[in-house]
DNA sequence: TTGCGTGCAAATCTTTTGCAGAATG
DNA sequence: CATTCTGCAAAAGATTTGCACGCAA
């Protein structure tokens, strides 16, 4: 269901933190307690979430906590082991799942900051045509709709009436 | 011609400098050299810039320099004014021209980190399907494409014969 | 003349880095 | 045991703010 705002998972072979390790055995580093902590609290929610906020939730940690520069350092590893994407939102950098989520593009409420995923074949199309008419090679793409969802369009629609009470 | 790497102007009533001081007008703000100066740098060209470039241009002006707290600040209000649009490319945080160019989206090249311009009817007719889908009410929308260019991308097909040389 | 605007210096905020000691394979 | 990692402190980069003086309207 391309509809869903929550978009179904993709079947993967491994969980993230298999995946994980595999990334890091490739390239000879180590799977160590902080690593697999900031994992399993990264892939225990699917919200899109920024550096600082990790920090918060790790800092809370009953398992201990992680430094922040240990956090910046393993959310790079997670973006470059294709685990995360990083995503830049009105000047607020935010990451999401990669692995085991499909392709797919966002709608951004300007007032409450939601975030809303949703897959469209267009424009997979339409990348091709341009990059075709340019004489590009496209490899990724990223489309953001902003606006107003639809709890805070009608919000802004009577402001009055509720306000007023 | 939507295929021009570089988009037509558009016909507009005033100059960027105009209207600027319409907004400031409007908002009992005043006129000031550093104002002016900026406006004149800022649409004397149309590639896309950053604060730091900015400064870097405004201090070698035979005209007077302009610090650099000033620099933000004025950019903030073209923003605001609807002059410039700003934009998060890989990072880094870029200004292009809003006011007097038509609504466009962009291709990005990894490599070479060139900018290029494209219009597509498409992606407005998916940003309003989608919208409807989710009972969202759209304001506007970005998309990027990234890849390589196409000079990057034969350089990139063909490299020892190049680098050997 | 009355504020608004500017430049300076310093404060913030976010992210990165050097390094000594701790932990992993 | 050889290296890789981590945390700390500090550096770095980008942007913002407080304040006293200067300038536009």
């Amino acid at each position: 269901m391309s509809n869903a705002f929550q978009l179904e998972k993709v079947q993967v072979a491994l969980t993230p933190l298999e995946r994980f390790e595999e990334f890091l055995q490739s390239r000879r580093m180590r799977m160590t307690q902080q690593r697999r902590q900031i994992v399993d609290e990264v892939f225990s929610r699917h919200e899109h979430f920024n550096a600082d906020e990790l920090c918060d939730l790790l800092g809370r940690s009953s398992a201990g906590r992680v430094s922040r520069p240990t956090v910046y350092r393993t959310l790079k590893e997670l973006e470059e082991a294709g685990l995360l994407r990083k995503m830049n939102l009105a000047g607020r950098r935010v990451y999401e799942h990669d692995y085991g989520y499909p392709q797919h593009d966002h709608l951004y409420c300007e007032k409450c900051e939601k975030l809303i995923e949703f897959h469209s074949e267009e424009v997979a199309r339409i990348r091709e045509a341009v990059a075709r008419e340019h004489h590009f090679r496209p490899s990724g793409h990223r489309l953001i709709i902003t606006g107003l969802c639809s709890e805070c369009a009608r919000a802004k629609r009577r402001p009055r009436r509720l306000e007023l009470v």
